[in-house]
Parts: C-alpha cells; structure tokens; sequence
DNA sequence: CATATTTAAGAGTATTTTATCTTATTTAAA
DNA sequence: TTTAAATAAGATAAAATACTCTTAAATATG
C-alpha cells in the first residue's frame, strides 16, 4: 500500500533525521542530511523549501546556515508534516476515487475505509517528531537502508 | 490518503459494476460498463485484459460477447482484486520506504504501519465481491458521481 | 572587501503513469 | 459468406511525478 508519494517519503525521512540527530542550538545543513540519508541533495533541498514556506522548518543560508524545526519537536505532530507534504486534504480521499463520497451517497466501502483513515489520522495527531526521533536515537530503528 | 493508482480506481469500480448488475447467463460488453461510470473505454478494456490474464474474469469476443467474472462472485475476495491490479507486494510496502522494513531492523512507524495493513488486508480478505454487488444493488451506495 | 558556503527559485530533463488510438482477431448472425 | 460487434495487443500521446541543474541571493569569515 502506497500511501505516500516519494517526496512524502523523503520529506519524513530526511525531517526525521534532523530530529533524531540535532545540532545543539544551531542549523543542520541539507547536504549533510541528504549525504547521510543517500538522498538527492536537490531533491530534498526542494522538499524543504516547501516545509520552510509552510512554517514546519526555518532555514538560514551562508556558511553554518542550514535547516531547523520551527518549533520544539514535540509541537510538531506527524501529521503536520504528512499534511504539508501530501496535501490537506490528505484524509478526505475515497478509496475508488469518487468525489464527495460521504455518509450521504457513499461508496460500497465508504464506511470501512473512513474508519481507516480515523485511526490512522489519530495514530499521526498524536505522534509527535520528538517520539520518533526519540526511536531513532535509541538505534532500535533505521531511517536508511 | 491515496492507496489506489487510477489502475486500481478504475478496475475496482467496472468490476464492481459488472457484480452489481450481472446479465444472466451472458457478457456484458466493456463497452456498456464504460459507458454507465463515464471511464474510458479503452483503458477500462486494458485494466481489464490485465484482471482476464490474472483469471479474475474470462472474456468472450465477437457480438453478444464481453467480460464476466470467472468464479462466482461470492468466491472473488477484494483483495484478489486489489492485489491483481496494484501487484501481490500491496501489502508489503514501507510507508517511508526503507526496502526490507520488518521486526529485525524497522523504521520508527512500523509497528502501527504494519497494523493498520493488517486491518485493512484482513478487511479486504473477507469482502468478497458478492457483498459488495450487493450493496450496490440496494441502491444506499454508489459507484459513480 | 573578497571568498566560500549555504539555501532560494525555478528552468529543464527523465521516468512513470494515465489515456488514446490503430490494427488484428474472434465470433454471431444476417 | 459477408458484415458487424466485440476483445486482444501494443504503439503512441499526454500528463503527472520524480529528479537534476543552473543561477541568484544571503551571510559568515578571513
């Protein structure tokens, strides 16, 4: 089951790296993040551009610039990144893809389906990146191959 | 949240039509079911050659010919057919993508990741296609817009 | 001030997915 | 036996996604 797009992919899991191995109060540069992920340094510098325009990151440019969390990683729910990356409306969809499938005039799986997407919208409002890069750090968990 | 391509989309709903209103006895043309969802008709046709060749449906050509499902539709799980049209690995995918994520070496979300797939192929495992021709049939859910 | 380092912006390319079109083959029925 | 109706096969086209590259702007530091 696909559920993310690629740039949700690397946008999580370069993002996760920046939690899981923070630069005492100073910025973590993308090459740095894209090297130790073996992720295009473009790519995922164009990911973050969009993360730091949706107010998730903050970015300073020069020599010990780089990227940083807006706010303390435990203010930003996964589901706030999942969101910026993949669309707001990321929980709305329909699995056969009919549009404005609801309680009213429901697809045949509409029911299951929205049930889903509830629990896995709780699961992601309620994790936060600090408890997951809290894993990471615990090298009980991977972010790269 | 996307878990179908347009492949899967299309497919499951001209199956799902062909369920819900199945011509005794006989074919119904690709041509008909392309018409009632407004899909097109040639890629209704590809998606479907694909679900002939995996043995889901069998096809008659020539007049009075078309598609009809190649077991009974209480035999045929959603899962045969999500499986057919999205690849039999549906259900083994990473949601950020780390190749081999299992138990030994997981990413931070594997765990839930891994449970709501379980749900949701358990779910797809015990619909079977009669079910869902029958909802449809009782007119409280819909296929099309 | 000059230089090196870093992100910003967006143009450009490649690949994959989606969709269409053409021709061939099968088959029923006039 | 001719014609029309249907799927089979695969080439082609269009659109979306994924990825790369170039240039600009900001900024720290020698």
């Amino acid at each position: 089951m696909k559920a993310l797009s690629q740039v949700g992919k690397y946008g999580l899991r370069a993002i996760l790296y920046l939690v899981a191995y923070p630069s005492e109060n100073s910025y973590m540069s993308i090459r740095q993040i894209s090297d130790e992920l073996n992720l295009s340094f473009h790519f995922v510098t164009k990911i973050f551009r969009e993360l730091t325009a949706k107010g998730i990151l903050i970015s300073y440019r020069g020599p010990s610039g780089g990227v940083a969390l807006a706010r303390p990683a435990d203010q930003i729910m996964l589901i706030d990144v999942v969101k910026a990356l993949e669309g707001e409306d990321y929980f709305d969809k329909c699995l056969i893809g009919l549009p404005n499938c609801g309680t009213a005039k429901p697809c045949p799986v509409h029911e299951f389906w929205k049930e889903m997407k509830t629990k896995i919208q709780q699961n992601f409002t309620e994790t936060s990146l600090a408890t997951l890069g809290e894993k990471i750090r615990s090298q009980e968990f991977r972010l790269d191959d």
